[in-house]
RNA sequence: GCGAGAGUGGCGGAACUGGCAGACGCGCGAGACUUAGGAUCUCGUGGGAAACCGUGGGGGUUCAAGUCCCCCCUCUCGCACCA
């Protein structure tokens, strides 16, 4: 220890640059196709390029890049890239409020954090870097809507907008808030436009199906993206209407519950529904009814929010006839019908569903009973809610020759019966909708479609690709998008007669951005087509993939959705994208907050643990302690480049990894990062002191060494070390505990140091130089520069990142001798070190010879006893 | 309401198949080295004087329960009328 101040200090700075530097000198993670070795894709979800990067982005890049590095050290060839999500809303918005360029303004933030995700050493190959906002990127983009608009993939349809009619504009959902404009307050209506729609409901099935292989998925993710798509199989069946119509004769309806169908004693229609128009014309109540569909449309965004919206409905006037009783049911409409979903039309069963119960209860609607309980105990004019259970043992009544059935049979028989009669087929509705890609946007891919007068709708040929999006347009923030604002680009000549022809103004939803640029990173350069088939046969699949769990449904469905689309194109084999994935928790920390002020930065808050904390402004008592997710808006951020300039690169990843295992939310915590720092700072000395011992040769320590009790501690300590950090990685990636490992391991290693001879016996000095290799490489995923930089201090060949990953010796990591814990009446009362090798009857003859043991056994022989070899001692007296 | 997950010291978190609860880190306490320390090192640190008590609460299974079973409470996330 004395010679401590003689020691470098660890600079975190001298050293990061450093080797930030060799990285990018030597190319060491650009990534080529080696057929031979086997090859592992390690991708995190690229960023929105909104100017600097957030400690989220560090917990995610910290992550995927401890993986990345891992797994080339275990000899796989790895792609790790990066690039910018980078067109949407937010370029616009500076636009309009500062007056730059949206491409101006992202491809500035682009290179700020560019150079920032650099500090932080990620092995990343940036020579396959992808922007979405440039025409190399997004004309394929273009090139995918060709082609899935030949395929009937892409189509368009009316469909409601958020509309404002002040700023007499379109507004993403984010710009609603509570009903109304973000910006200008007014209340947002519902607008039809037609739009641009990707038929994912064509792959519903299949990504469903997908869900079970995909078994290296979180659970919940996969539970939220089968509800998403939310199959459900049942049949549909027509209606008669009871006085036919000339253009309408029955309707038809969509249940899951044909076995109910006796109990049917009205049927609802979904307001929107243009059947309603068809039964009311020329019915007295058909202005009650126009009136009531208005209403309900007009609050309909507002009320959905609300949580338990009253159900209420109208009657029409018509009468339908039930197939199977023959009896004449009311038509009603019902602002709980669905239209989007199934038919827009459902038979009420009053006794077997809640909805129908209460509304059939609340407008004098009779109640037919048609399933009995098992115990028989339901009666019809006595039911307080809907008896909606489907197991085996409950049993038709009141169904004609159905009757007595189980219901699940019921099902079955009354479906037959169903499509014998012909009246109603078998069929599966899916929840999932047709994908809405038409934004009336600016900063954004174009669609590449004409309006032609003669010609209608005319796709772009592919060789006028890309679209290009023209750079001088106004930015105003009101009317029509930008683009509609440009003559020059709306004015073209119809590709197919040559006559003057519009251009489509609206622009891609930036999902669709995000929904293949994995598939580019394998070959970004390919100017010829969007995805080089041999490199993608070598990459795809992504092998881990790492993100946040916001994206749990919508970016990765619609990614899982192109892939198997680009399959079907035959410019892929994958079927899904993403093998593994692995959804990082948030990034928290605590709040404060006043009364009157709202959130507090931590500066606006005076006071102590003792006496309590203040506003500094009004001084009024503070909420202190709420951990949530870091946001401006709650004034809890914690910027990482402050953190990456004290710090270090390494600290900050280091801190991010150990402080929470990588699914979980983290919490920040400044006295956290600086016990990383100690860590690093904690290494750095060990290193820097034991250097001079260190002039021993490279090598496994002889023989002879392993017979010293010393040296056969610290051997044992090393290569324990090597299976628990390489278990914690592989296991889940619980990188927390792996850190921890090395903590052990260098706690360790300072202890051996410190009672070690004055004289170092050779033997001591080859184990301690295994130990010490050993550390700088199960580092090196963790905080790679400090590894490079004492990688190089010891002698070894640059780079640390390219060395083989160590393998323990499983011989090494047994003790002879084994602590074996004694339990009287199962609670510990004390612990005995025996050989390892030793027999049942000997540890056991051991433990009762034990002074602690005698006494509570008191020389009477126990009733029980239980040996767990190696593990555990119990007598039960 | 439905679905999923989680409740462990002062704090973040360990504990793989039931087998020593609290690894590791933070914080705190004591000491060492120091002109000094908010640097560093060493030791200690769940509660309790002790018997004992301790993994959200209550029951159960077991020689043995943070872990398995039943009931309840709280929190987080997701979906919100899907016929």
């Amino acid at each position: 220890m004395t010679k401590q101040n003689e020691l470098q200090p660890y600079d975190h700075r001298r050293i990061e640059e450093r080797w930030q530097a060799y990285w990018e000198r030597e190319q060491t993670f650009a990534a080529q196709e080696i057929p031979a070795k086997p090859k592992y894709y390690c991708l995190e979800m690229f960023p929105y390029p909104s100017g600097r990067i957030h400690m989220g982005h560090v917990r995610n890049y910290a992550i995927g890049d401890v993986i990345a590095r891992y797994k080339r050290m275990r000899g796989f060839n790895v792609l790790h890239p990066m690039g910018w999500d980078s067109f949407g809303l937010p370029a616009e918005n500076a636009a309009i409020a500062k007056g730059v360029h949206p491409y101006r303004w992202t491809t500035d933030n682009i290179a700020y954090m560019r150079s920032q995700l650099r500090q932080m050493g990620l092995s990343y190959d940036w020579t396959r870097e992808v922007t979405t906002c440039e025409p190399d990127y997004y004309r394929w983009n273009q090139w995918f809507f060709l082609k899935m608009y030949e395929r009937g993939l892409a189509f368009r349809k009316q469909s409601a907008v958020n509309w404002c009619p002040s700023c007499d504009t379109v507004l993403a959902n984010e710009q609603v808030e509570e009903g109304r404009c973000w910006r200008c307050d007014s209340v947002v209506v519902q607008k039809e436009l037609e739009q641009w729609f990707f038929r994912i409901t064509a792959y519903a099935d299949e990504l469903l199906q997908g869900c079970d292989r995909l078994t290296n998925w979180p659970a919940r993710v996969l539970t939220m993206q089968r509800n998403w798509v939310g199959k459900s199989e049942g049949v549909e069946v027509d209606f008669p209407l009871a006085d036919p119509l000339p253009d309408l004769t029955a309707v038809r309806i969509f249940t899951t519950r044909p076995d109910t169908i006796f109990g049917a004693t009205f049927m609802s229609l979904a307001p929107e529904s243009p059947l309603v128009e068809c039964v009311i014309a020329g019915r007295t109540q058909a202005a009650a009814v126009r009136e009531f569909v208005a209403r309900v449309s007009q609050q309909d965004r507002l009320m959905r929010l609300a949580a338990d919206r009253e159900k209420e409905g109208v009657f029409t006037g018509a009468y339908a006839v039930n197939p199977f009783t023959k009896a004449r049911i009311p038509i009603w409409v019902a602002n709980f019908v669905l239209y989007e979903y199934g038919t827009g039309a459902i038979m009420a069963v009053p006794a077997h569903d809640q909805r129908d119960f209460e509304f059939a209860t609340k407008y004098h609607i009779p109640i037919k009973l048609v399933i009995q309980n098992p115990e028989k105990t339901l009666q019809e004019t006595h039911l307080d809610r809907a008896y909606e259970e489907q197991d085996g043992e409950a049993c038709l009544v009141n169904s004609d020759r159905f009757s007595g059935l189980p219901v699940l049979q019921a099902t079955r028989r009354i479906t037959d019966a169903i499509e014998e009669q012909g009246i109603g087929r078998r069929t599966i509705k899916y929840r999932l909708r047709d994908w809405g890609v038409s934004r009336q946007r600016y900063w954004g891919t174009p669609i590449p479609m004409i309006y032609c007068d003669a010609c209608g709708i005319v796709p772009v040929p592919e060789s006028d690709l890309p679209v290009l999006l023209p750079i001088d347009v106004p930015f105003t923030g009101k009317g029509a998008s930008p683009l509609a604002q440009a003559p020059s680009f709306v004015h073209v000549r119809c590709p197919a007669c040559g006559k003057p022809a519009r251009r489509e103004t609206d622009t891609m939803d930036t999902f669709v951005d995000s929904s293949w640029y994995f598939l580019r990173y394998c070959s970004p350069h390919a100017d010829r087509v969007p995805i080089d088939q041999q490199a993608s046969g070598y990459w795809m699949p992504v092998d881990q993939y790492v993100g946040g769990i916001e994206h749990a449904v919508l970016h990765l469905l619609y990614a899982r959705f192109f892939t198997k689309a680009i399959r079907d194109l035959g410019l892929t084999k994958a079927d899904e994208p993403f093998q593994s994935l692995l959804t990082q928790g948030m990034v928290c920390k605590e709040t404060y907050r006043c009364p009157t002020h709202e959130w507090l930065f931590p500066s606006e808050v005076v006071g102590t643990d003792q006496d309590g904390f203040h506003c500094a402004t009004c001084g009024r008592p503070v909420e202190k302690g709420r951990v949530e997710k870091m946001s401006k808006s709650k004034k809890n951020v914690v910027d990482p480049e402050h953190l990456i300039t004290t710090y270090g690169a390494d600290t900050a990843r280091l801190f991010s990894l150990f402080a929470a295992p990588p699914e979980k939310d983290l919490e920040w915590s400044d006295s956290g990062v600086e016990g990383s720092y100690r860590f690093l700072n904690r290494v750095w000395r060990l290193m820097a002191e034991l250097q001079p011992d260190l002039s021993t040769p490279a090598g496994v320590p002889n023989d002879q060494s392993t017979t010293v009790p010393r040296v056969q501690d610290l051997r044992r300590l090393t290569h324990r070390t090597m299976k628990r950090v390489t278990d914690d990685i592989e296991r889940e990636f619980q990188f927390n505990t792996a850190i921890a490992a090395l903590m052990e391991f260098v706690n360790g290693l300072y202890k051996f140091t410190a009672e070690r001879d004055a004289v170092a016996q050779s033997s001591e000095a080859a184990a301690l130089r295994e130990a010490v290799q050993t550390l700088i490489l199960l580092l090196a995923p963790f905080a790679p520069h400090a590894a490079e930089e004492l990688w190089a201090m010891l002698g070894g060949t640059p780079s640390v990142a390219t060395q083989p990953w160590p393998h323990y010796d499983p011989t090494l990591i047994l003790s002879d001798r084994l602590t074996i814990p004694i339990q009287v009446n199962g609670k510990l009362r004390s612990k005995i070190d025996v050989p390892a090798d030793w027999t049942e009857e000997q540890v056991l003859a051991q433990a009762r010879q034990d002074e602690k043991i005698a006494e509570w056994l008191q020389g009477k022989a126990p009733r029980k006893v239980i040996y767990v070899e190696k593990k555990l001692v119990n007598f039960v007296v």
